[in-house]
DNA sequence: ACTTGTCAACGAAATATTTCGTATTTTAGT
DNA sequence: ACTAAAATACGAAATATTTCGTTGACAAGT
Protein backbone atom coordinates (compact mmCIF):
# COMPACT_ATOMS: atom_id res chain seq x y z
CA UNK A 1 0.00 0.00 0.00
CA UNK A 2 1.91 3.16 -1.18
CA UNK A 3 0.85 6.46 0.13
CA UNK A 4 1.41 9.29 -2.32
CA UNK A 5 3.81 11.26 0.01
CA UNK A 6 2.08 14.55 -1.40
CA UNK A 7 5.43 17.57 -0.89
CA UNK A 8 5.68 20.23 0.80
CA UNK A 9 4.75 23.47 -0.93
CA UNK A 10 6.88 26.16 -2.14
CA UNK A 11 6.60 29.54 -1.50
CA UNK A 12 4.76 30.18 -4.79
CA UNK A 13 3.14 27.24 -4.68
CA UNK A 14 1.64 28.64 -1.20
CA UNK A 15 0.28 31.59 -2.33
CA UNK A 16 -1.83 29.78 -4.98
CA UNK A 17 -2.96 27.03 -2.44
CA UNK A 18 -4.03 29.77 -0.43
CA UNK A 19 -6.06 31.41 -3.05
CA UNK A 20 -7.88 27.92 -3.97
CA UNK A 21 -8.82 27.57 -0.04
CA UNK A 22 -10.57 31.24 0.05
CA UNK A 23 -11.65 30.57 -3.22
CA UNK A 24 -12.42 27.08 -3.72
CA UNK A 25 -12.06 25.64 -7.13
CA UNK A 26 -10.76 28.01 -9.66
CA UNK A 27 -9.10 28.65 -13.40
CA UNK A 28 -5.68 29.48 -14.31
CA UNK A 29 -6.87 32.64 -14.62
CA UNK A 30 -8.86 33.19 -11.89
CA UNK A 31 -5.99 32.35 -9.46
CA UNK A 32 -3.56 34.49 -11.81
CA UNK A 33 -5.92 37.47 -11.66
CA UNK A 34 -5.70 37.28 -7.82
CA UNK A 35 -2.34 36.80 -7.69
CA UNK A 36 -1.51 39.69 -9.39
CA UNK A 37 -3.20 41.79 -7.21
CA UNK A 38 -0.38 40.64 -4.32
CA UNK A 39 2.26 40.38 -7.21
CA UNK A 40 1.93 40.93 -10.54
CA UNK A 41 2.59 37.85 -12.27
CA UNK A 42 2.63 36.96 -16.08
CA UNK A 43 -0.23 34.56 -16.75
CA UNK A 44 1.93 31.42 -18.22
CA UNK A 45 3.70 31.73 -14.96
CA UNK A 46 1.00 31.04 -12.89
CA UNK A 47 -0.22 28.52 -15.75
CA UNK A 48 3.10 26.72 -15.07
CA UNK A 49 3.35 26.29 -11.27
CA UNK A 50 -0.47 24.93 -11.44
CA UNK A 51 0.45 22.67 -14.03
CA UNK A 52 3.77 21.40 -11.58
CA UNK A 53 0.92 21.25 -8.53
CA UNK A 54 -1.10 18.93 -10.46
CA UNK A 55 2.13 16.79 -10.94
CA UNK A 56 2.99 16.73 -7.36
CA UNK A 57 -0.47 15.94 -6.26
CA UNK A 58 -1.24 19.80 -4.84
CA UNK A 59 -3.70 20.42 -6.82
CA UNK A 60 -6.21 17.94 -8.94
CA UNK A 61 -7.88 19.75 -12.09
CA UNK A 62 -10.99 18.57 -14.29
CA UNK A 63 -9.88 18.54 -17.82
CA UNK A 64 -13.14 18.02 -18.62
CA UNK A 65 -14.59 21.10 -20.21
CA UNK A 66 -11.58 23.44 -22.38
CA UNK A 67 -10.67 25.70 -19.70
CA UNK A 68 -9.61 23.47 -16.51
CA UNK A 69 -10.55 24.21 -13.22
CA UNK A 70 -8.34 23.26 -10.62
CA UNK A 71 -8.81 22.78 -6.65
CA UNK A 72 -6.67 22.32 -3.62
CA UNK A 73 -5.83 18.60 -3.40
CA UNK A 74 -5.34 18.25 0.49
CA UNK A 75 -7.42 20.32 3.27
CA UNK A 76 -6.73 23.48 4.40
CA UNK A 77 -6.04 22.13 7.60
CA UNK A 78 -4.04 19.34 6.91
CA UNK A 79 -1.14 21.71 4.88
CA UNK A 80 -1.73 23.92 7.47
CA UNK A 81 -0.54 21.79 10.19
CA UNK A 82 2.54 19.85 8.02
CA UNK A 83 3.45 23.41 7.54
CA UNK A 84 3.25 24.39 11.25
CA UNK A 85 4.61 21.16 12.36
CA UNK A 86 7.86 21.82 10.13
CA UNK A 87 8.29 25.30 11.51
CA UNK A 88 8.09 23.95 14.61
CA UNK A 89 10.76 21.99 14.24
CA UNK A 90 12.74 24.04 12.93
CA UNK A 91 12.64 27.20 14.21
CA UNK A 92 11.36 26.15 17.48
CA UNK A 93 13.36 22.94 18.48
CA UNK A 94 9.96 21.18 18.35
CA UNK A 95 7.94 23.15 21.05
CA UNK A 96 4.55 23.73 20.55
CA UNK A 97 4.32 25.92 23.73
CA UNK A 98 7.01 28.21 22.67
CA UNK A 99 5.65 28.46 18.93
CA UNK A 100 2.04 29.81 20.70
CA UNK A 101 3.66 31.74 23.16
CA UNK A 102 5.51 33.51 20.33
CA UNK A 103 2.17 33.66 18.08
CA UNK A 104 0.49 35.32 20.92
CA UNK A 105 3.05 37.66 22.41
CA UNK A 106 4.23 39.13 18.81
CA UNK A 107 0.34 39.85 17.07
CA UNK A 108 -2.12 41.44 18.14
CA UNK A 109 -5.22 39.39 18.87
CA UNK A 110 -8.62 40.50 19.45
CA UNK A 111 -10.76 40.02 22.38
CA UNK A 112 -12.93 37.98 20.41
CA UNK A 113 -9.87 35.99 19.09
CA UNK A 114 -8.50 35.72 22.79
CA UNK A 115 -12.17 33.82 24.02
CA UNK A 116 -12.15 32.00 21.01
CA UNK A 117 -8.38 30.51 21.99
CA UNK A 118 -9.46 30.66 25.62
CA UNK A 119 -12.13 28.18 25.16
CA UNK A 120 -9.83 26.02 22.78
CA UNK A 121 -7.80 25.55 25.71
CA UNK A 122 -10.81 24.35 27.90
CA UNK A 123 -11.49 21.78 25.66
CA UNK A 124 -8.08 20.55 25.17
CA UNK A 125 -7.91 20.18 29.32
CA UNK A 126 -10.99 18.71 29.29
CA UNK A 127 -9.74 15.38 27.30
CA UNK B 1 20.53 55.50 6.27
CA UNK B 2 20.50 52.24 4.91
CA UNK B 3 19.39 49.07 6.56
CA UNK B 4 21.03 46.52 6.05
CA UNK B 5 17.29 44.23 5.36
CA UNK B 6 18.57 40.56 6.18
CA UNK B 7 16.82 37.97 4.10
CA UNK B 8 15.02 35.14 5.50
CA UNK B 9 17.19 32.32 6.00
CA UNK B 10 16.57 29.30 3.54
CA UNK B 11 15.37 25.61 5.31
CA UNK B 12 18.84 24.35 5.92
CA UNK B 13 20.43 27.63 7.23
CA UNK B 14 17.49 27.86 9.24
CA UNK B 15 18.95 24.27 10.58
CA UNK B 16 21.83 26.05 11.10
CA UNK B 17 20.73 28.69 13.17
CA UNK B 18 18.36 26.51 15.52
CA UNK B 19 22.06 25.21 16.11
CA UNK B 20 23.54 28.49 17.14
CA UNK B 21 20.53 29.55 19.10
CA UNK B 22 20.94 26.41 21.71
CA UNK B 23 24.24 26.24 21.56
CA UNK B 24 25.41 29.63 21.39
CA UNK B 25 28.55 30.64 19.57
CA UNK B 26 29.83 27.71 17.73
CA UNK B 27 32.74 26.60 15.48
CA UNK B 28 31.88 24.84 11.79
CA UNK B 29 32.99 21.48 13.23
CA UNK B 30 30.67 21.62 16.07
CA UNK B 31 27.59 22.62 14.12
CA UNK B 32 28.71 20.21 11.32
CA UNK B 33 28.66 17.47 14.55
CA UNK B 34 25.18 18.36 15.36
CA UNK B 35 23.74 18.52 12.45
CA UNK B 36 24.86 15.07 11.23
CA UNK B 37 23.10 13.65 14.19
CA UNK B 38 19.65 14.86 12.49
CA UNK B 39 20.67 14.55 8.84
CA UNK B 40 24.59 12.94 7.71
CA UNK B 41 26.18 15.96 6.16
CA UNK B 42 29.73 16.79 4.82
CA UNK B 43 31.97 19.20 6.59
CA UNK B 44 32.69 21.33 3.71
CA UNK B 45 29.01 21.39 2.82
CA UNK B 46 28.12 23.27 6.40
CA UNK B 47 31.26 25.45 5.71
CA UNK B 48 29.63 26.80 2.61
CA UNK B 49 26.17 27.26 3.71
CA UNK B 50 27.81 29.34 6.77
CA UNK B 51 30.30 30.89 4.66
CA UNK B 52 27.28 32.16 2.50
CA UNK B 53 25.03 33.21 5.72
CA UNK B 54 28.15 35.37 6.83
CA UNK B 55 27.59 37.45 3.47
CA UNK B 56 23.94 37.83 4.30
CA UNK B 57 24.42 39.03 7.63
CA UNK B 58 22.19 35.77 8.86
CA UNK B 59 25.64 35.01 11.27
CA UNK B 60 28.63 36.90 12.40
CA UNK B 61 31.98 35.51 13.00
CA UNK B 62 35.12 36.17 14.81
CA UNK B 63 37.98 35.35 12.77
CA UNK B 64 40.84 36.31 15.12
CA UNK B 65 41.71 33.02 15.75
CA UNK B 66 42.70 30.21 13.37
CA UNK B 67 39.40 28.58 14.10
CA UNK B 68 36.42 30.86 13.06
CA UNK B 69 33.28 31.62 15.46
CA UNK B 70 30.03 31.94 14.50
CA UNK B 71 26.75 32.61 16.16
CA UNK B 72 23.32 33.90 15.36
CA UNK B 73 23.29 37.18 13.94
CA UNK B 74 19.40 38.30 15.13
CA UNK B 75 17.88 37.07 18.64
CA UNK B 76 16.10 34.08 17.90
CA UNK B 77 12.67 35.36 18.76
CA UNK B 78 13.13 37.96 15.95
CA UNK B 79 13.75 35.41 13.24
CA UNK B 80 10.75 33.53 15.01
CA UNK B 81 8.68 36.51 14.57
CA UNK B 82 9.23 36.71 11.01
CA UNK B 83 8.82 33.23 9.79
CA UNK B 84 5.70 33.00 11.91
CA UNK B 85 4.50 35.98 10.79
CA UNK B 86 5.62 35.06 6.78
CA UNK B 87 3.72 31.90 7.32
CA UNK B 88 0.70 33.52 8.79
CA UNK B 89 0.58 35.88 5.63
CA UNK B 90 1.45 32.89 3.47
CA UNK B 91 -0.66 30.22 4.72
CA UNK B 92 -3.50 31.27 7.55
CA UNK B 93 -4.60 34.19 5.66
CA UNK B 94 -2.87 36.66 8.26
CA UNK B 95 -5.14 35.48 10.89
CA UNK B 96 -2.92 34.83 14.21
CA UNK B 97 -5.96 33.41 15.69
CA UNK B 98 -5.87 30.70 12.89
CA UNK B 99 -2.57 30.19 13.36
CA UNK B 100 -2.44 29.49 17.40
CA UNK B 101 -5.87 27.65 17.10
CA UNK B 102 -4.52 25.28 14.67
CA UNK B 103 -0.99 25.35 17.08
CA UNK B 104 -2.86 24.02 19.69
CA UNK B 105 -5.51 21.88 18.36
CA UNK B 106 -3.08 19.89 16.49
CA UNK B 107 0.13 19.00 18.44
CA UNK B 108 0.20 17.49 22.42
CA UNK B 109 0.90 20.18 24.58
CA UNK B 110 1.36 19.02 28.19
CA UNK B 111 -0.21 20.47 31.25
CA UNK B 112 2.53 23.01 32.73
CA UNK B 113 2.40 24.49 28.84
CA UNK B 114 -1.12 24.73 28.93
CA UNK B 115 -0.83 26.98 32.13
CA UNK B 116 2.15 29.19 30.79
CA UNK B 117 -0.29 29.59 27.50
CA UNK B 118 -3.26 30.84 29.93
CA UNK B 119 -1.00 32.95 31.79
CA UNK B 120 -0.04 34.43 28.50
CA UNK B 121 -3.54 34.93 27.97
CA UNK B 122 -4.59 36.59 30.67
CA UNK B 123 -1.53 38.70 30.61
CA UNK B 124 -2.50 39.75 27.29
CA UNK B 125 -6.51 40.34 28.43
CA UNK B 126 -4.74 42.27 31.08
CA UNK B 127 -3.62 45.43 28.58
C1' DA C 1 62.44 20.37 8.82
C1' DC C 2 58.75 16.90 7.96
C1' DT C 3 54.45 14.75 8.32
C1' DT C 4 49.78 14.64 9.60
C1' DG C 5 45.48 16.53 10.61
C1' DT C 6 42.36 20.50 10.60
C1' DC C 7 40.69 24.44 8.63
C1' DA C 8 39.02 28.20 5.28
C1' DA C 9 38.52 29.46 0.54
C1' DC C 10 36.92 28.71 -3.81
C1' DG C 11 34.74 26.98 -7.76
C1' DA C 12 31.70 24.20 -9.81
C1' DA C 13 28.31 20.64 -10.31
C1' DA C 14 23.69 19.10 -9.08
C1' DT C 15 19.23 20.19 -7.98
C1' DA C 16 15.13 22.97 -7.18
C1' DT C 17 12.38 26.92 -8.12
C1' DT C 18 10.58 30.66 -10.77
C1' DT C 19 9.63 33.06 -14.92
C1' DC C 20 8.31 33.54 -19.52
C1' DG C 21 8.28 33.06 -24.78
C1' DT C 22 6.40 30.37 -28.45
C1' DA C 23 3.48 27.04 -30.63
C1' DT C 24 -0.76 24.79 -30.94
C1' DT C 25 -5.60 23.99 -29.95
C1' DT C 26 -10.20 25.42 -29.15
C1' DT C 27 -14.05 28.45 -28.99
C1' DA C 28 -16.96 32.24 -30.32
C1' DG C 29 -18.19 35.81 -33.25
C1' DT C 30 -18.48 37.65 -38.00
C1' DA D 1 -14.79 29.68 -43.66
C1' DC D 2 -12.07 33.21 -41.39
C1' DT D 3 -10.38 35.76 -37.60
C1' DA D 4 -9.50 36.97 -32.94
C1' DA D 5 -9.33 35.79 -28.26
C1' DA D 6 -8.28 32.62 -24.77
C1' DA D 7 -6.50 28.52 -23.27
C1' DT D 8 -3.03 24.59 -22.72
C1' DA D 9 1.47 22.49 -23.56
C1' DC D 10 6.17 22.70 -23.86
C1' DG D 11 10.80 24.00 -23.46
C1' DA D 12 14.16 26.66 -21.85
C1' DA D 13 16.29 30.51 -19.57
C1' DA D 14 17.11 32.73 -15.16
C1' DT D 15 17.68 32.36 -10.48
C1' DA D 16 18.24 30.23 -5.98
C1' DT D 17 19.74 26.51 -3.16
C1' DT D 18 22.44 22.60 -1.87
C1' DT D 19 26.32 19.66 -2.11
C1' DC D 20 30.99 18.55 -2.46
C1' DG D 21 35.88 18.13 -4.39
C1' DT D 22 40.25 20.36 -4.46
C1' DT D 23 43.63 23.52 -2.98
C1' DG D 24 46.51 25.97 0.00
C1' DA D 25 47.32 27.72 4.72
C1' DC D 26 48.27 26.74 9.41
C1' DA D 27 49.40 24.13 13.62
C1' DA D 28 50.91 20.36 16.49
C1' DG D 29 53.76 16.80 17.28
C1' DT D 30 57.95 14.23 15.97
Amino acid sequence: MVKPKIPKPTESELAILGILWEKGPCTVRQVNETLSKQQPTGYTTTLKLMQIMAEKGLVVRDQSQRTHVYQAHLPEEQTQNQLLGDLMDKAFGGSAEKLVLRALSAKKISAGELAKIKQMLTEIEGK
